[in-house]
RNA sequence: GGUGGCUUAGCUCAGCGGGAGAGCGCCUGCCUUACAAGCAGGAUGUCGUAGGUUCAAUCCCUACAGCCACCACCA
């Protein structure tokens, strides 16, 4: 390979896509199912089949392809399972829109023409976000790819329902949901954004009707944000102790501009305190009403049809919009004297996560789960630990919403998704739930008629986990990846999909999907604002891959966070991620052309204090990454492996192996060439999870390199490459190196001359420097000599003798007193000795062990086991001391 | 109303019981035969406030302040 052709700056636009399709064709993502091997899976959480990759995506899959390469580096047998979503309201409403582009609707299509529209779009755009998913360098299994609506999926939802719905956790009801007038379909609870508004509050005076009670006012006075549902109004509430209302419980009040006559009733439910204590109760259009309605045996009157229009039982209203309506309302009650006042309140408005409008609670016939008995499995499986929240305070989020749940309302006025399974009987009634489509009812009828309905996205995602595995088929897959590995997904959908995974997994296999959920923060823009599309600052990953490439992206988006902490995207980190992408490259380069005539099996000298230093570097290296990644730290695993290649393999070995490649003794330099060969293959392979496109093309340059740095096996920490001497030696020479540096600098050394140095220390310092001394004199472009002790009053020696330009005389500061150092060591290792002793002494203490949680346990026994080890390392370095 | 998070160098953020750090920016000097997307050197911090625990606290505990997020049925 001929160096000259390498360019000085890296082109990930040059090696990208040829890497990409390399290993794809390879077949190096697929995952066979082999007992041999330990599983290690990881499914995808499904991106919107028609969607974009925005941000939010890159970083989820950075995180997930960083951790499933390195696993399948060290042997795992590793399958990410990659797949899409139907995204049911989302995708209707994107063909809605391009319907309407064209003059249509899909009522006047009718549901199967507008089904095979969806399926068109879908052909069309399905492939967009997998192709860009590859251009991160995603390396799923394409092979298995799923859909949320393929054949199998929507087998394993349709089990799924019939199966609930057999055990009677699935049931049918009128109830008060939330619907939405833009997107004409109930939503669940979740799914209603709650945005802080400015409203009105509306005081309204009904009149007693007949005489007044003795002492009574005449009239009631309620207090609504909303007065247009007072047309649905059916009773008047208090609270059953407010003395003020006492005599008034019982009587009837007259309902303005209605005539209807509204009993005044008592429940807990309301607040005193609130308004005027009193509350007008509507039931088809309130979900606390509706509950007073329930426990009062009142009426339900709606008074909104679909669109949130009034309806024809309105009377003159019918017909207007509800806003409309309410200042028509306003200005009637006005005239009639029914208004008392108006005041201005800020409240929580529920409005629709997918198109922002106000939600309006409307009474209908919906589908809903039991949640109950779903909810108890998967709060204990949290509570024992079988599923463990990273970072950790993500459980009690989980545990507070599991705990806190309610039904969830499954049905969606839609015709986008999975339809639900259950078909009615036109002769006798009777609902039959069927995986398959029946052939007659029960009663022999042969009418049967399936629900229009579909069911919420969220359903058949739940089932992801098992239903991309075959499931409701055993199949080997099943057997040998469920339960996977960890699920890696944004706080933003851990109620929409980790816990419904969790308790549906639960439910059919018995077992929690993950052990782990890697819980993601949010990508930010630059100010620190939510990326969205209303405020255009969105960034456009495809567009950063193209100016920066992948490996850049990924880079940026794995460091300088920690695990469900946003993140802001930032320009000036991207080009840091694109420089050390190039920093690579170039110490790269530099390693390649000097490898003219290497061959890896040449003879070589043995190691010299360099090399054993910068092996015991990366030694510690491969140790400390290999730890974080353990951790899920990914930003510290990659933080460190980036502090070894600049810090340390490029500011020093480097430079330290540039004499000795260019130097006269043919061993010295075959192993300095060995060396540098051996570390930097190591380090490609610590990086390459993180930035796998740049690691393949320098790795493949690389003598002896495989098919693939994706199937080099892991770097081990070797002991054998322990070496804290030379750790030790090479921190007092590069100590010694950088103070000479500076003084240059201080008094205007040229950059190119050559200072004579003159260097005071003890007899260890002696020796090791004197093994030191090509290494300063070629690093600092210095002469040094060395004296015993300390010269006398050093700096002013330095400004006399310097100012010649020609010798340096130098204190090394601190290190001199040996016996100082000693005591301090001395001092440490006591300190050391006695915590622990108390640590070994808990963990020898059995009401200790019988009462601590493991994971408490674990710590203890890791912090005997860390302290041991300084303990060790203190011990060494003071016998360096002598 | 409830819960959680954040507050560390000019900016963006790591760290987290015994030395206060990185990147960018800034200052000085360098195109030194891998790299100016670079090299060498340098300046910069009462680690939000007040208490407490500890031999030792930026790190643990308590309270407070400011910002942010989530949850909640305020009519």
């Amino acid at each position: 390979m001929g160096m000259e052709n390498i360019p000085t700056t890296y082109d990930p636009a040059q090696v990208e896509e040829k890497w990409y399709r390399h290993w794809e064709e390879k077949g190096f993502f697929h995952a066979p199912v082999d007992e041999g091997k330990k599983p290690y899976c990881i499914v995808m959480p499904p991106p919107n089949v028609t969607g974009q990759l925005h941000m939010g995506h890159a970083l989820d899959n950075a995180i997930q392809d960083t951790l499933i390469r390195w696993r399948r580096m060290q042997g795992f047998n590793t399958l990410w399972l990659p797949g899409t979503d139907h995204a049911g309201i989302a995708t209707q409403a994107k063909v809605e829109e391009s319907l309407a582009a064209e003059g249509l609707s899909r009522n006047v299509l009718g549901r199967d023409k507008f089904l095979e529209r969806v399926w068109a779009w879908k052909e069309r755009y399905g492939g967009r976000i997998t192709a860009q998913l590859r251009r991160l360098g995603s390396s799923c299994d394409w092979q298995r790819e799923r859909f949320t609506m393929d054949e199998g999926c929507s087998r394993a939802v349709r089990e799924v329902f019939v199966r609930l719905f057999e055990q009677g956790l699935i049931y049918r009801d009128y109830y008060i949901t939330n619907w939405c007038p833009h997107c004409h379909t109930t939503i669940s609870d979740i799914e209603v954004e709650h945005e802080e508004t400015a409203g009105h509050l509306y005081y309204l005076r009904y009149p007693a009707a007949g005489h007044p009670p003795q002492g009574g006012s005449g009239w009631i006075e309620v207090a609504t944000t909303r007065p247009e549902t007072i047309l649905g109004d059916v009773a008047v509430a208090v609270h059953p102790d407010d003395e003020r209302y006492r005599s008034m419980v019982g009587t009837t009040v007259i309902l303005p501009l209605v005539g209807r006559e509204l009993p005044v009733i008592a429940d807990e439910y309301v607040d005193p305190a609130f308004g005027t204590g009193a509350v007008k109760i509507t039931p088809a259009h309130d979900p606390n009403d509706f509950e007073v309605g329930r426990r009062h045996n009142l009426p339900q009157i709606k008074v909104m049809g679909e669109d949130a229009a009034m309806n024809s039982d309105t009377g003159p209203y019918s017909g207007l919009d509800r806003y409309e309506c309410r200042k028509r309302i306003v200005r009637d009650l006005r005239d009639g004297g029914y208004l008392v006042r108006i005041e201005d309140i800020t409240h929580s408005v529920g409005q629709c996560y997918r198109c922002n409008t106000v939600i309006e609670p409307a009474l209908s016939r919906q589908w809903f789960v039991r949640m109950k008995p779903l909810a108890e499995p998967a709060t204990l499986a949290a509570l024992k630990g079988q599923v463990t929240f990273i970072p950790e305070r993500f459980t009690r989020i989980y545990l507070n919403w599991m705990e806190n749940i309610r039904d969830w309302c499954i049905s969606r006025q839609l015709w986008w998704g999975h339809r639900i399974p259950v078909w009615y009987c036109a002769e006798c009634g009777e609902m039959t739930a069927a995986v398959t489509q029946p052939d007659r009812c029960r009663c022999g009828s042969t009418g049967l008629e399936q629900d229009p309905d579909v069911l919420d996205t969220w359903f058949s995602s739940g089932l992801w986990p098992f239903s991309t595995l075959g499931w409701p088929c055993q199949t080997a897959e099943l057997a040998y990846f469920y339960p996977t590995s960890v699920l890696v997904t944004g706080r933003d959908i851990i109620f929409f999909w980790v816990a419904r995974m969790i308790f549906l997994g639960l439910a059919f296999q018995g077992e929690v999907p993950f052990p782990s959920v890697f819980i993601h923060g949010l990508v930010l823009d630059p100010l620190g604002r939510k990326m969205s599309k209303s405020l255009g600052n969105g960034v456009d990953p495809i567009d950063v891959i193209e100016s920066h490439g992948a490996d850049s992206l990924r880079f940026m988006l794995l460091t300088g966070n920690t695990p469900g902490n946003d993140i802001r995207f930032n320009f000036e980190r991207l080009e840091g991620a694109r420089n050390f992408a190039n920093k690579l490259w170039n110490a790269s380069r530099f390693v390649l052309m000097n490898l003219e005539g290497y061959s890896p099996g040449e003879e070589t000298a043995p190691p010299i204090l360099a090399d054993r230093w910068i092996l015991n570097s990366f030694n510690d290296t491969v140790r400390n990454v290999t730890q974080s990644l353990e951790a899920f730290e990914l930003g510290e695993a990659v933080r460190l492996a980036y502090e070894f290649i600049r810090g340390e393999y490029c500011d020093w070995y480097i430079e330290l192996a540039k004499p000795r490649l260019y130097g006269a003794d043919p061993l010295d330099r075959a192993l300095a060439r060995r060396v540098l060969v051996q570390v930097l293959r190591g380090t490609l392979e610590l990086l390459h999870p993180f930035m796998p496109f740049i690691t393949e093309e320098i790795w493949q340059h690389l003598p002896g390199a495989g098919p693939t740095v994706m199937l080099a096996p892991w770097p081990a920490c070797d002991p054998e490459l322990s070496d804290p001497e030379a750790r030790a030696k090479m921190d007092l020479i590069q100590e010694v190196t950088r103070v000479i540096r500076h003084l240059r600098t201080e008094v205007n050394v040229p950059p190119g001359k050559k200072v004579n140095v003159l260097i005071g220390a003890d007899d260890y310092q002696l020796a090791v420097l004197e093994e030191g001394s090509e290494i300063i004199a070629s690093l600092a472009q210095a002469v040094p000599a060395f004296s015993r002790g300390t010269p006398e009053r050093p700096e002013q020696s330095v400004q006399a003798v310097a100012g010649v330009g020609v010798t340096v005389v130098l204190p090394l500061k601190g290190v001199l007193d040996v016996d100082k150092e000693k005591a301090r060591i001395q001092q440490e290792q006591a300190r050391l000795r006695d915590d622990m002793a108390r640590t070994r002494g808990k963990l020898a203490n059995e009401a200790f062990l019988a009462k601590a949680p493991p994971a408490v346990v674990e710590k203890e026994k890791g912090k005997a086991a860390e302290m041991a080890a300084k303990l060790e390392a203190l011990t060494e370095r003071l016998a360096l001391l002598g």
